[in-house]
DNA sequence: GTCTATACACAGATAGAC
DNA sequence: GTCTATCTGTGTATAGAC
C-alpha cells in the first residue's frame, strides 16, 4: 500500500467531507439548507486551522474569523454557539472520523508483523489527509472541557493500546524478539504524530509521506525482530 | 552514565537557577535587591509553568498568576513588562541554558557512535531537569514575535544537524550502515520529543529517564548499524 | 518593593432589521 | 440566512498611596 492507493480507497471531497460534519452536529447549527451551510462550514473550518494553526486557538479571535471568511459576527453565529464549540466540534468531528476509518480499514487476518506496519502506514496516510485537523487537536487538547478531554486522552491510547497489543502477539508467535512492548508502542505513537506536528518541514524537505513511512517501518522493525 | 552521575554534574538548586535567570535579565526587572528578586522569580515561573502548561500561555491570566504567587497584579509587574516579556524571558532563558550545558557537556574526542549516545543522553537528561521549560517552550512557540520564533526554530534545526552529522560520520567511519542520515535524525528528535511532551505519561507508568533513553538508544543504534 | 484602585481596550456574544 | 449595531465582561496595564 502507498498514499496513492489509500487515497483511492479513502478519499473524499472536501464537499463530501463537510456534509459528513453538517450532518453529524446538524442539532448544533441554525442552518437549514445543507447546500449552503457546507459551503459556509468548509470555509470556517479552513480559515479557522490557518488562523489557529498559525498564532493558537486563544489568541484567535471571531473578528479575524469573520473577516477571513468574509462574514459578519452575527453570520458566524448561526454556524457556532460559541468559541469553545468550534474548538469542540473539530475534536469530535475527528475522533469519528478516525474511528469510522480505523474500523474500516484494519484488517484482522493478518499476521502481527504485517498487520502493525498496517496500521503506521493507515495513521499516516490518515494524518496526512486531514493534517490541520490533527495538529488542531493536538496542540488544543487544554481548551476542551473536561469532558471532551477524557474522550481525547482515550482515543489517544486507543491507538497506543493497539500498538501494544501487536507487538506482543508479534514477541508470543516468535516474529519479534523479547521486548518492552509498553515503552515500543509509545516511542512508535511519537513518531507518528511528529509527521503532522512538523509538516511545514518536511515539506520543505519534500520528503513525502511514503519516505516517510518507509524509514518508520525500518526503524521499527529492525528494533522489534531479532 | 546514568541521570544520576549526570545530576552530580550540573544540578543546581532552584535559587542557583533563578539567580542566573536573574542575572540574564537584569535590565528586565525594576527590583535591585537580588535575594528578594530571586525568591519571587521562582514562585512567579512556577505558578506560570503550572497554569500554562495546563491550560495553554494564552488562557493563563494574570490575575490568576497574581492569585496563585501570592502577589497583586501591581507587585507582578515589577517583574514582568508584559505577558508577553514572560513568554519571551522562558524562552531565552532556557536556550541560553541549553547552550550553555551542551557546550561544556559534549566531548569530541569520542566515536561517532559514542558521541550520538552521548548526545542523546544528555538531551534527555536536560530535559528531565527543566521539563516545565521545555514543554512549555515546545507548547507555545507561537506566541513568539518573529524574531525571537526565529532563534527558537534555529536551535530546534542545530540539534537535528548535529544528529544528522553525527549519522554521517558514523556512516564515513563504517559504524553505521548507509542511511537517509536526515529522517533519522529528525526521527531521534522526535523521540527526544515526546520524553518532555508526555512526561505525565511516563510518569504515571513509572517510567524512569534511565529506561527511556536505554529503548530510544536500542531504537537507534538498530537502525543505524549493520 | 508592594499594595489598591482604576483606566482602557477589546474580546465574545446577542438583538433585531433586512 | 446574513447583516449592523450594541452590550457586557474581563484581561492587560498603570498611577499613586504606603
Amino acid at each position: 500500500m502507498n498514499f496513492k492507493s489509500f487515497c483511492k480507497q479513502v478519499k473524499q471531497s472536501a464537499e463530501e467531507l463537510y456534509a459528513e460534519l453538517y450532518l453529524q452536529h446538524q442539532q448544533q447549527f441554525s442552518i437549514r439548507n445543507q447546500r449552503i451551510a457546507v459551503k459556509k462550514l468548509q470555509k470556517i473550518f479552513e480559515a479557522t486551522f490557518q488562523l489557529a494553526n498559525e498564532k493558537g486557538f486563544q489568541a484567535m479571535t471571531l473578528r479575524q474569523l469573520a473577516t477571513a471568511t468574509k462574514m459578519s459576527m452575527g453570520g458566524l453565529y448561526a454556524y457556532i454557539h460559541s468559541k469553545d464549540d468550534l474548538a469542540q466540534i473539530i475534536h469530535s468531528f475527528l475522533n469519528h472520523y478516525c474511528e469510522e476509518r480505523f474500523s474500516t480499514l484494519v484488517s484482522n487476518d493478518l499476521s502481527p508483523k504485517e498487520e502493525l506496519i498496517n496500521l503506521i502506514r493507515i495513521h499516516l496516510y490518515l494524518s496526512e489527509l486531514m493534517q490541520p485537523w490533527f495538529y488542531f487537536a493536538y496542540m488544543e487538547t487544554k481548551n476542551l472541557s473536561k469532558k471532551h478531554k477524557a474522550t481525547a486522552i482515550n482515543s489517544e491510547l486507543w491507538m497506543e493500546n493497539k500498538l501494544q497489543k501487536l507487538i506482543e502477539s508479534g514477541i508470543k508467535t516468535k516474529q519479534f524478539k523479547e521486548n518492552n512492548s509498553q515503552i515500543i508502542a509509545s516511542l512508535i505513537k511519537a513518531l507518528l504524530q511528529d509527521w503532522y506536528l512538523k509538516r511545514w518541514k518536511y515539506k520543505k524537505r519534500k520528503t513525502s509521506v511514503d519516505t516517510y513511512a518507509k524509514q518508520v517501518e525500518e526503524m521499527v522493525l529492525r528494533t522489534l525482530e531479532n
